[in-house]
This record gives C-alpha cells, structure tokens and sequence, in this order.
RNA sequence: GGGGUGGUAGUUCAGCACGGUUAGAACGCUUGCCUGUCACGCAAGAGGCCGCGGGUUCAAGUCCCGUCCACCCCGCCA
C-alpha cells in the first residue's frame, strides 16, 4: 500500500506517531515560511504542514505543489498548537508535519474550482465528470447511493429472493416507450431492442418455479428527458409467486423502511398511506400527489350553482365542474401578478381562472355574483382564510383536476410552503385501461401483463369487439390490479399482480386491438409458457435513480448517475453517440437516411 | 414537436431596455513577498471570435432574423 489510511481515518490517539498519506491537494496556504496543504481523499481532509525546520528539502518542493497534484506524504502526526484548531472539519485538531513529500501526479489548471463555492455549467461538469465527481457532495451522493443498494440487495437476499440476470439483448414489443435498437450482424436486417424493463422475463422467470426474484437492472426508453427521466436507468426490479397484492406492499415498505435506517437513520412511519386513482386525482389532481403539504382541491360545484355567474352555469350544465384550491397568502397579489397567474393556469390548459381575495372582505371581478354567505361557505370548504385567495377552475372533471393538480404544485412553490421529511404513498386502484384518442382504442394503462381486479373480471371475459372501440365501454370502468409507490410527488415505482391464464392475456390483447397474428409474432412465447403452469404472480419496479435523488435531496437525476446523459441524450464525456465507419454499417447491412 | 430561461476572460457573473472612447468585477492562473493559515494575506501581471451565421446602421456585446448548445416545462414516457 502506499498510504497507511485514509485522511479522515486519522486519530488523535496517534500523535508522535509517523503516518503515510495519499491525496489530492484540495487547497494549499503557502506562507513562504510555513506551508499549509488541505490533502483529500475521498474520506476527508488531513492538514499537512511543510516546515523548513522538518525537512528543508521537503519545505523547498512543496512550493511546487498545485491544486489537485497528486501527492504522498510521510510524515509525524501532531495536535495543533492551541487556538489554531479548526473546528469546521472532523479531523480539525491534528495536522500532520511533513518530512517527505513524493509528486505522484501533478494537475494542469483546472477548467473549474471543484471547492463548490459557485455553481458550474452542467455540461463542463459533464465533460470534466471525473472532476465533478472529486466534489465532496458528488462523493456523498454516490456513498447514499451506494449504501441504499446495499441495504435493499442485503434486504431482500435476507427475504429469499434470487438475484437473476437478464438480456440486454431482447425483442422489440409494441405499447410502451420507445425502443433502442440493436442491429444484428448475424441476422441482417433485424434487430434487438434494449429491454424498456424485464417484464416478461421476470414473468416467465415465475413460471419456471423462481418463486422470489430480484435484480437490481438497467432499463432503457427512448423517449424525451427531464431532470428526473435519463435514456437509461436503474430499476429495483422484483417478482414474486402466490401472492397478493398487500403481499408486495408490505416487502417493499419493510425494505425501504430498512433501506432508510440504514442508511439516512431515518425510520420511516408504515405502513404507508394508500389513496384509491380517484382519490388521488380529485384532491390533489395526480397519480403522484406531494403528500408534504395540503393545499387540497376541492369539488365547489353544488355550491357555485347557487352564484350567478354565468361561466360556471353553463360549465355545470355541460357536465362539467367546479373545482377550487387556495392560494396561500396570494391575497397581497398586484394585478399584474394575478394576470399571470391567469396565463400560468392557460398554459396548463384552462380557459380561465376565476378568483376572489380575501383580503379586509373580498375582492374579486366576479364579486356581484356571489352571496357573500356563499363565499364564506366556499373559503371554509377549502381552508382559505384572510390573506388567501381562492382559486376557480371551471371545466370537465379529468381537465380540472389537472388544472389544479399544476396549479397546485405552483402555488406551493411560489408560497414556500415548507416541504419536508419523505411522504410516501400507495396509489391503487387504477383503471385497468386508458381511452388513447389518437389512435383510437383502449391502451393499458399500466402494461398488458395486469391483471384485472377479480369482480371485474366477467366484464372483460364476455365484453363484445363493438366495446373496444367505444370511449364509453364498461372498459374504461375496469379496475386494475395495479399499484404505485409515490415519494414527495414523483412516482418511484410500479407494480401488479400479472395475469397466468392464457386466455385473459389473450383476452386484453384483443382489447388492445393487437391482431392475433401480431400477438403470436411479438409475444408468442410468453402466451405458450403462460399454458404450462404459471403461478399466480405479481412484481413491482422501483426507480434507484429516483429514490437516490430523493435521499440525496439531489434535484436532478444527473446528480446521482455517474455518466448521465444530457437532455439531447448526449455524453460529454465519451462524446457519444458519434458516427460510425461506413465499413461497420456495411457488416450490418445498414444504409443511412439522413 | 411546442413554450420558457440562458450563452460575454479558465469559472461565476455585470454590461444589453436607451447602439457610440480602450468590454468590467470576483474567483482561478502566473510572478514576487510572507512561520499558524484554513475560501490565508499583500503587491504586480497575463488572460476576450461577447455561442455561430446573416441582416439593419456611419457604427452592434447591445436592435432584428435564423441557427446551435445547455437547463426547466408541456407533449411523449411509468
């Protein structure tokens, strides 16, 4: 070895004795007599203390030190004089007198300071991501990452599942996101596609007797980025035999209970809340509600009909509804402001927003048409009191609800409502289909594998074709047996039960509207091992990324992941992706387009 | 595909509304001084295709059009 230990793992118990350090020069304080060198390593910072009077030599080479050299150190471990503690770091007490000093690599300037004093430019972070991830932070983020993995590997070997791998190399499948594509060499003018998730192999891997598998799994999606979405991802991928629903539910809130302790020593409250679809989506307008503040949305329109205003009428009258929310403290608002919060509600999709401040009485364009009894019964029916404002969305009940889901998480950003600590929840009871108006037929709205809810089963067995195409089908009233875990307003993973009998799985493909020549052709396979005994099964796919992110407190998923990609899906690092030889697109029988 | 924000020394930013001398600051870098600093201090210095292309103008970092890149959001995606 060619250090005795890490900077950080220096005792005071070891003073007078000689030590050997390896390092990065994190900072230096050359003071011409005395010299003053922060070595890092990825456990902290050791001072060291170049002095003419240790080694003359050594004190004279030192001048020569830069940021982020690379350096070996032996030396005597002291306490520092009195008044000269530093007590902003651990090892603040000791320093460490320098007899020699060996360059092991020296740095050129850095194209930027990596002592976090300012934020940098992601895309230099990216091109330089080896300095980058030198940061302190960086380092921090991937020890949580590293320790969450652990726990949840360790967890679940303790539980009885089985790690198994598998292909990287799979068959493209319609529904979903988006493929990347693999050209294959050996069978010109086909292709594999990177696995979006394991699924029918997790599935099959059941019906081969596995009874509890896991893998901790690259996924990749071919669909456009956000902060919390990268082309490929880590997925806490999970199946189990014979079980049920609650099953699942209560192995993955044992896991991240335990996941939590371990590493954040944090103990969570379980079980977690559980909120039906509906619910979710009518008081906190999405499947992945922000459990850390209130703010709820609530249904006014019984109430509103006895206004006059005539925009609600009519809305009412056209089946639609009248949803409100508070705006927390928004009564101060200018004019101005209130025009744009206007256009902010447009932008998500409302024809308008309608408001009343509550301010010394209430103040509002549409004032004339409200009793101010009614207004009163309105403000108290959602929590908004003097210095709000409330809040009216107008419209169909799914658009209204989204409305105000957006407004929602706006007015709790520009409020600053204080949002802590982790707020899980279960999201059930999802429909099992969703009507997709552009292409004109029912799509899963989880994946194709799901098993519908037991007393909903009859419906789907015996519904007619006519019904496949009608919006308005019992179909859309069926309930899945599906479930989400949402973590502080991002989903951080999905699940059902599966279906094992052949002829439901057939059954939803027809709803689907997959022609069954096109069934066989794409999943085939998994309909045949469906007919040889498959158990009754059910799975969940958890998102490390997301979940680090969370831990971390990180705001983006590229925080977390050592070589992200930026929103074009491009790496600064390596380059990639980049063009390839005409003769490698030859052996693959490949001719651009472009 | 659409909307928004940004792009000026190595870095982070100011300058742009109202076009006009030699484009500034801080940090970093280089050199010198400094024996208790810890974001050390002091002094001097180097460092700019104002993202790229076009246009308007006597004159463009500044105005207009286009384009590229980064980030955030919608669509898309579990």
């Amino acid at each position: 070895m060619l250090r005795d230990k890490y900077c950080a793992e220096v005792k005071e118990e070891e003073v007078g004795k000689e030590i050997k350090l390896c390092g990065w020069v994190f900072r230096r304080r050359d003071h011409g007599g005395l010299i003053f060198v922060d070595l890092r390593d990825r456990s902290g910072i050791m001072q060291i203390v170049f002095s003419p009077e240790i080694s003359k030599e050594t004190h004279e080479k030192a001048h020569e030190l830069r940021t982020e050299y690379v350096i070996s150190i032996i030396g005597t471990l002291r306490r520092r004089p009195e008044g000269t503690e530093n007590p902003e770091i651990p090892t603040g007490n000791l320093e460490l007198y320098a007899k020699e000093l060996e360059i092991l690599s020296q740095s050129k300037p850095l194209p930027f300071q990596i002592d976090e004093t300012e934020e940098i430019s992601e895309l230099l972070r990216l091109k330089h991501r080896y300095l980058d991830l030198r940061r302190p932070q960086m380092q921090q983020n991937f020890l949580v990452r590293h320790r969450a993995t652990m726990a949840i590997r360790n967890f679940l070997n303790d539980n009885g599942f089985l790690e198994i791998e598998t292909p990287m190399l799979t068959k493209s499948t319609p529904e979903g996101a988006r493929d990347f594509l693999v050209p294959s060499r050996l069978n010109p003018g086909t292709f594999y596609a990177l696995p979006q998730s394991p699924q029918l192999f997790k599935q099959i891997l059941m019906m081969s007797g596995f009874d509890r598998y896991f893998q901790i799994v690259r996924c990749f999606r071919d669909e456009d980025l956000r902060a919390d979405r990268q082309p490929e991802f880590t997925q806490i991928d999970m199946e189990m035999s014979f079980i049920e629903i609650q099953d699942i539910i209560d192995v993955i809130e044992e896991m991240l209970f335990n996941c939590f302790k371990k590493v954040l020593d944090i103990e969570l409250s379980i079980p977690f809340k559980k909120l039906t679809y509906d619910e979710a989506i009518n008081k906190y307008g999405s499947d992945k509600p922000d459990l850390r503040f209130g703010l709820e949305i609530e249904d006014v329109t019984a109430l509103v009909k006895r206004s006059q205003f005539k925009i609600f009428l009519e809305t009412i009258e056209k089946g639609g509804v009248v949803k409100a929310i508070t705006g927390k403290g928004f009564a101060s608002f200018s004019r101005g402001e209130i025009d744009k919060l206007v256009q902010k509600a447009q932008s998500f999709g409302a024809k308008g927003l309608a408001w009343i401040k509550i301010k010394n009485g209430f103040e509002s364009p549409i004032l004339k048409f409200f009793s101010e009894e009614l207004i009163k019964e309105i403000a108290q029916k959602i929590k908004a009191e003097e210095g709000d404002m409330i809040l009216f969305i107008a419209d169909e009940l799914k658009k209204a609800n989204e409305i105000l889901g957006k407004l929602r998480l706006d007015i709790a950003n520009t409020s600053k409502i204080e949002r802590k600590g982790f707020q899980f929840a279960w999201i059930i009871d999802f429909p099992l289909f969703e009507w997709d108006d552009e292409e004109k037929r029912f799509v899963s709205m989880h994946h194709p594998f799901t098993s519908p809810k037991e007393e909903d089963l009859d419906t789907l067995l015996n519904i007619s074709p006519e019904a496949f195409k009608n919006p308005l089908s019992p179909l859309k009233e069926i309930k899945a047996k599906a479930y989400d875990i949402v973590l502080n307003g991002y989903e951080l993973g999905g699940g059902s039960i599966r279906i094992h009998r052949a002829d439901v799985q057939e059954k939803i493909f027809k709803v689907l509207g997959l022609v069954e020549e096109e069934t066989k052709k794409r999943f085939g396979f998994f309909i045949e091992a469906l007919k040889y005994g498959a158990p009754p099964h059910g799975g969940i796919a958890l998102g490390l990324d997301r979940l680090v992110m969370l831990m971390t407190g990180a705001d983006s998923l590229r925080d977390v992941i050592a070589f992200p990609k930026t929103q074009k899906a491009y790496c600064p690092l390596s380059e990639a992706p980049s063009e390839i030889d005409t003769k490698q697109l030859k052996e693959l029988h490949i001719k651009l387009d472009v």
